[in-house]
DNA sequence: GATCACACA
DNA sequence: TACTTGTGTGATC
DNA sequence: ATTCACAAC
DNA sequence: TACTGTTGTGAAT
């Protein structure tokens, strides 16, 4: 054929090839506890004075249903309408009442609009279902749940560590400042990255009107009529982020990237073989990567990830914040931080939390009774760190080595026709094939992923008989669970390998046979002997079922010995799995468990906690 | 990584894989005189007298410089900057010189305005010189001309074919009408398809607008504010063609695709055993396409590819038209036809050409003196086979195993940074190489492509020492070849690798150490051991060099035995060289030199002449 | 093991 | 005309 | 062997 | 915001 064409106009080529920067978005850190033990002074009683100066009397001081209902409102639906990305940098002085009415005008009845106000409904629903548990137990006594989360509450400030300098460093408005290199015109001007589909990002002059990151292009340009959209061009910024990244190398040769436009960087070191402050460290670093670049970065400093990442928004952009390593100094910045700021918690958790009345951090505290009784452990360990301004401060770059999934997705015009939708299928299989190959992975497991022309996404998953990567199998087992959807109307299709594994490993007695495979570029073995720690999955006892013997009335958690009384038996199977956590059995159980620290090193946990309420 | 994301907006994916059809575009025949001996009965006289009776004194009817010379107008620019395709089916109605007027405020000072207006003056200019050239010889006497012409058009009227029924079917308005399936009330609107920055094509409604292929998707909707614009999906289409070419099969099981919505049917065989008319044959196959794909096709009938095409546009859309295979009937019909129909002959073709009055296909014969002296031999040749309705009627499908390049090309908003531009060379050469290796192909020849922000061409070549299609190679020589032009600022890249060879092939020593590699994957060895011909290059004597001998007066050349005179030497060489050429070789020499048919047979010539005058 | 909703760049 | 793409995570069944 | 302009879908 | 991508051909150097 020949036919081939591309449709010029808007965006310009996919991003293919991602090999080079590791999304991972997010560190909201899913582990608790995996700091290595910081001194411990500060006990609980702190905490408790300090809140109770500040607020009255805690306890009393429980959530009113009425108050905090919120009911499926027009305006709870506005502003999820409004997209995900509303907090961000540069987006603090728009009016978002009148962005809001903008945007609902122009989706009015388009099928998003009316996918958009399902899922709207569905989280109205889920907050009335968590309020009626709420009136359930609203006149419970808190005192014994206080006593649970308070015990967590001193276990966790005990481990904190506030030896490191971490760094987390972020570009501002990086693919728009990349695409303003070659048009410096440009500068002065609105301008987003993008096309009138969907934008990736803007310059802060655009966000003045509300134009940000995730906000379709031709919504944009009613918003900023001088609007200039430009393509994306990810080889350029694949290009300049390596730039950046060798001047990262310089502070930290561990340093960690989470996407091509950020990373952590633990400056320690580097702080004292230069005898200088970390303040002036990071100004060296910004000042260099502007040098290389001609682009700036913001930064934030502080004594793990968590705040780090949050100190760089701080004074973006072009800034940077340092928050001291101190406890008080932290406990207090934190308090009245609104609870979105933080990695994890997105505007539907938000929304949720906001039922709660819970906002702000120090609001976790007040509403701890409430929220332990109405919250996962882990979901509610990871408010309390947020809380207490406890993260992980582990910096190591190890994306590749520990990749889980690789993906292809695209999204076209309504395809209803069968052999249209094969073909589609095909060369979806034929992308995935190429990637698998290119990062010299199989997987045995394949995930079809499908949105229908309403916007409404579904998955359907296989083992596959054995690992590959071969284009035509992935078809064949992608046609089979598509198949047995049709007929039907898509607007996207996806497929996505998991349970990958390296082309180069030995699988049974091929082992035998392999020779020499290509050793992976990246295999300096940076990190000291420290690794000691034993791997994830400890043979422990399993102990979610009930302990032997005659049922008693309350039971004692054997690692952390916290208490439970015997209605909490779900609860308490709960808490007992997260105590067996990966990070937590690090922390609190290595030294009893000495387990050789063989071959591959426990995989770092990479995002946040999501879906918080059970 | 995994910042990856496409720019939804305007397009949808780009058509990788081609291989599905080729694209080789025309039918235009470079080859004149492939045809096996057909009757000879009509002589030259029969030409000449035709010609006289209808427009008086052919021969002192000579071309009027005053009013020929075509001076550089904005005309001619506005009629260039409406683009390529301003003569196909649907367009006739509209009204031409409001579409241009619109197009012209539009693209005012754009830089692709600029460059076309670069283009437009060039194009002046070599009118102007080939004016020059006229005035010279625009006393010379005819009739020693018309002396060689008038034997080449016997000569070439002798080996006319009537014997085969040809048959060329093109879907209607393709992309769109295939989108209309997914969406049928696009049916009754104007709707095109592509993006707002470039259209593939546009359904019959918005022709009417002046809406068409290759118009930029903004401008048309200046034309048709209501104008529905739908994204290109490739796979669709190569699905849907798939099925098409399988009702072609049933009655050409050799039929010639030309791309995914086209083909050349030999269906003479088909109408003798169904003792059918050739219309009610292809009458059915367009009714057996309909019900296969609810989708409709015109065709045209004719005794060659070439009249067949001109007559699938007849009557388009959903319509078809049969050329008798009489030779009055085709002299008469082609005799009125503007020579811009025939493909080959393009705007620029047409504009010069019109600059010595030759509008319609008689004008070629009444001129052909002038012609003669004035443009190459090839190219003359092509114009009076055009005269006659001479074409070839060789139908077989060995596009793939001919192919002659392979590549890749992409625009991409303006780059000037260094590590940029690699970074998209890197990109594409990944491409690249990827399409060779699906093909299965190695090559030798690379061609670095590159379009500066002002929209100029440039190609730079380079042979590399062995073939290769690894991507590392690719990029690495391409580099070399982009260095020599840095600084640049760049809109487009490409890379095409020529001088192509199979995977399979045997090369060199390394033949005697291959020992079943890694058998990759399709290693099957299908086809048998006929591999036993000798290469392409027959050490034939070069006859472009003068005939050994003191200088004669006159030449005969030794094939098709046309004298020529003394002065004509350059003439003389370039005849020879025309008579040397593979199908006329073919068809003149071949049962001289028994040459066995084995392997590979002549490559048919697939596209038309172009670059027409001296 | 499979599906969903959420989060983030 | 146009509401992404790639990846990870926990909950649930 | 290289570069350019033209053509077609 | 936005003027394509793939292939072939002949002429000239
Ligand atoms: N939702 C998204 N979809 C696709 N790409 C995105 C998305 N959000 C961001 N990106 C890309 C474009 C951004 O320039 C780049 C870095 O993101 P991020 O750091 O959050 O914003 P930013 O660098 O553009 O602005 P800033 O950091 O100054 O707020 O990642
Ligand atoms: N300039 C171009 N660039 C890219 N793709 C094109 C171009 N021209 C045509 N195409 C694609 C889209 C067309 O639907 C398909 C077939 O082309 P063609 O047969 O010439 O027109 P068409 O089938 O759209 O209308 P019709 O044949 O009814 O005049 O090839
Ligand atoms: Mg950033
Ligand atoms: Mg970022
Ligand atoms: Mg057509
Ligand atoms: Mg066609």
């Amino acid at each position: 054929m020949s036919d081939a064409f591309v449709e010029s106009d808007a965006e310009g080529d996919f991003q293919e090839d991602i090999t080079d920067s590791p999304v991972v978005a997010e560190t909201g850190e899913a582990d608790f506890l995996d700091e290595e033990e910081g001194e411990h002074d500060n006990l609980l009683q702190d905490l408790q004075e300090a809140n109770a100066l500040q607020r009255g009397n805690v306890e009393s001081n429980a959530v009113d249903a009425r108050k905090v209902q919120q009911p499926e409102t027009i305006d709870s639906f506005k502003t999820r309408l409004a997209g995900p990305s509303t907090h961000k940098a540069g987006l603090d002085k728009v009016d978002k009442r009148k962005v809001e009415e903008v945007i609902y005008e122009i989706s009015q009845g388009s099928a998003f609009f009316e996918n958009e106000r399902r899922r709207d409904k569905a989280t109205s629903d889920r907050i009335a279902a968590l309020m009626e548990r709420y009136e359930k137990i609203k006149n419970n006594d808190l005192t014994p749940h206080h006593v649970v989360v308070d015990a967590m509450l001193e276990r966790l400030d005990r481990s904190r560590d506030l030896s490191q300098y971490i760094c987390h460093i972020d570009m501002d408005a990086f693919y728009a400042s990349v695409e303003e290199l070659d048009r410096p015109d440009l500068k002065t001007k609105p301008m987003a990255v993008g096309g009138m589909g969907m934008l990736t990002t803007a310059n802060y002059e655009a966000r003045k009107y509300g134009v940000r990151s995730a906000m379709p292009g031709y919504i944009a340009v009613k918003l900023c009529p001088q609007l200039i959209i430009v393509p994306n061009n990810f080889e350029k910024y694949i290009a300049i982020s390596k730039k950046v990244r060798e001047v990262f190398a310089i502070y930290d040769p561990n340093f960690q990237s989470m996407s091509l436009d950020e990373a952590y960087l633990n400056i320690t070191e580097y702080v004292e073989q230069h005898e200088m402050t970390p303040a002036s460290v990071v100004s060296e670093i910004r000042q260099r990567i502007f040098e290389q670049t001609k682009l700036t970065a913001s930064a934030g400093i502080a004594a793990n990830k968590m705040l780090a990442k949050i100190c760089s928004d701080v004074n973006k952009p072009n800034g940077q914040f340092q928050l001291p390593n101190d406890r008080a100094a932290i406990m207090e910045y934190v308090r009245g931080l609104s609870v979105r700021k933080f990695p994890g918690i997105g505007r539907v958790t938000e929304r949720v939390m906001e039922s709660l009345n819970v906002k702000k951090c120090e609001d976790i505290y007040t509403h701890r009774g409430i929220l332990y009784q109405l919250m996962t452990e882990v979901h509610f360990v990871f408010l309390i760190r947020i809380y207490l301004g406890i993260g992980s401060n582990e910096v190591a770059d190890d994306y590749e080595s520990h990749r889980k999934s690789v993906g292809v997705e695209r999204t076209f015009s309504n395809i209803s026709d069968r052999a249209s939708l094969y073909a589609k299928l095909d060369d979806i299989s034929k992308k995935l094939s190429e990637h698998l190959r290119a990062k010299e992975l199989k997987g045995k497991t394949l995930t079809l992923k499908f949105k229908k022309s309403n916007f409404e996404v579904y998955t359907r998953a296989k083992t596959l008989p054995k690992y590959t990567n071969a284009a035509a199998e992935i078809f064949e087992h992608g046609q089979r669970l598509l198949d047995a959807e049709l007929p039907v109307t898509l607007r996207l299709m996806g497929l996505r390998m998991t349970t990958l594994r390296s082309t180069h490993a030995n699988e049974g007695l091929m082992r035998f046979f392999s020779i020499a495979p290509n050793a992976s570029p990246n295999t300096s073995p940076v990190q000291p002997a420290q690794s000691t720690q034993p791997p994830q999955s400890v043979s422990f006892p399993t102990t979610t079922a009930p302990l032997p013997g005659s049922p008693p009335q309350d039971y004692t958690c054997p690692i952390c010995s916290v208490t439970f009384h015997s209605k909490d038996n779900h609860q308490f199977n709960a808490h007992i799995d997260l105590c067996l956590n990966r990070t937590e059995v690090k922390s609190l159980v290595a030294d009893e468990r000495k387990r050789k620290p063989i071959d591959s090193p426990a995989p770092p946990p990479q995002r946040s906690i999501t879906s918080f309420f059970k």
